[in-house]
DNA sequence: TTATGAAACTTCAAGCTTGAAATAATTCAC
DNA sequence: GTGAATTATTTCAAGCTTGAAGTTTCATAA
């Protein structure tokens, strides 16, 4: 490559790389202010809110690594975030007499309560983020990444 | 077995949502490949690739803000990375005679070298990672994408 | 001039994140 | 049953990330 300082990116595979880029902008503006919002409104983090999203959806309770594989980040990474949650009162860790390895991580009243309260306003700035994407697109985008999904999924 | 565990989100605004969690869930994925690679091949990461690849496009230098504002991260964050690539030999902090505030980063000669090796590598990742996304939908996504973006940068 | 305000950075504490190593409990092969 | 893998989780060091507070330098204007 001999070439000036800013050739426009052209080439096989550019246009790859190039849908790479927007992703991981997109995916990155909206975090950041998801971020902001759930610190300034209701002072929590978004690993927290994710880790509460996951146990809402389910009631029996899920162990630490159904959450490690679902949130897609290690197991370490989620000990620390459901310490914490614990230690605010909003999840419990129940051992389990099956398997003395393993327990499962349940919200508590009051951490479903306050999930519910989160997730709507949660839901609404979503709503408000995303929206100049018309429905329409959202469906064919959301179609397209789920297709996206299920090859990533069976890849090796 | 009252109540199904997990109905399906629907009604108005969900869409949105969906959208939004496979989006998210898309580029987590791919980051964590990314990371993995970056940090098994080539001993670094993306925090450091993305600052290097900001660099790399501008031969004459950029500002710690500019960096901080292109890369969509705090100040305090890019002065820990731009910290320790100095540490690493692959990116200089010039003092300007202007304004002695600011300093100008460029990557060193080692540094652009060393850039475009792991740029090639992380290019045909890219295209073997969203190897199932055709041509076609990766421009139609991109163009979508784009829209979203123009649009999030004029919001208030 | 000089103060006062803004701008560019850095520092800091707290929290998030990873991969690797350590613990503990279970399962499996024999 | 015993010992060797396997599985579930925690711990740890290093690095990333943020928002807030602090430093230095520059710009403005009275």
């Amino acid at each position: 490559m001999v070439a000036g300082p800013l050739p426009a990116p052209s080439g096989p595979g550019k246009d790859r790389l190039r849908l790479w880029v927007r992703l991981l902008r997109a995916s990155r503006s909206i975090e950041a202010e998801l971020r902001e919002r759930l610190r300034r409104e209701f002072n929590t983090t978004l690993p927290r809110f994710d880790v509460m999203a996951a146990l809402y959806r389910a009631p029996e309770g899920m162990l630490m690594s159904d959450l490690s594989r679902f949130l897609l980040v290690s197991n370490g990474n989620v000990t620390g975030i459901v310490d914490r949650l614990v230690s605010e009162g909003l999840v419990t860790r129940a051992r389990r007499n099956g398997d003395r390895r393993t327990s499962m991580v349940r919200l508590t009243e009051e951490g479903s309560k306050a999930f519910a309260v989160i997730a709507a306003a949660h839901e609404s700035w979503i709503g408000e983020l995303l929206g100049n994407v018309s429905e329409d697109e959202a469906r064919r985008l959301t179609g397209m990444l789920d297709s996206f999904r299920s090859n990533w999924e069976g890849r090796e």
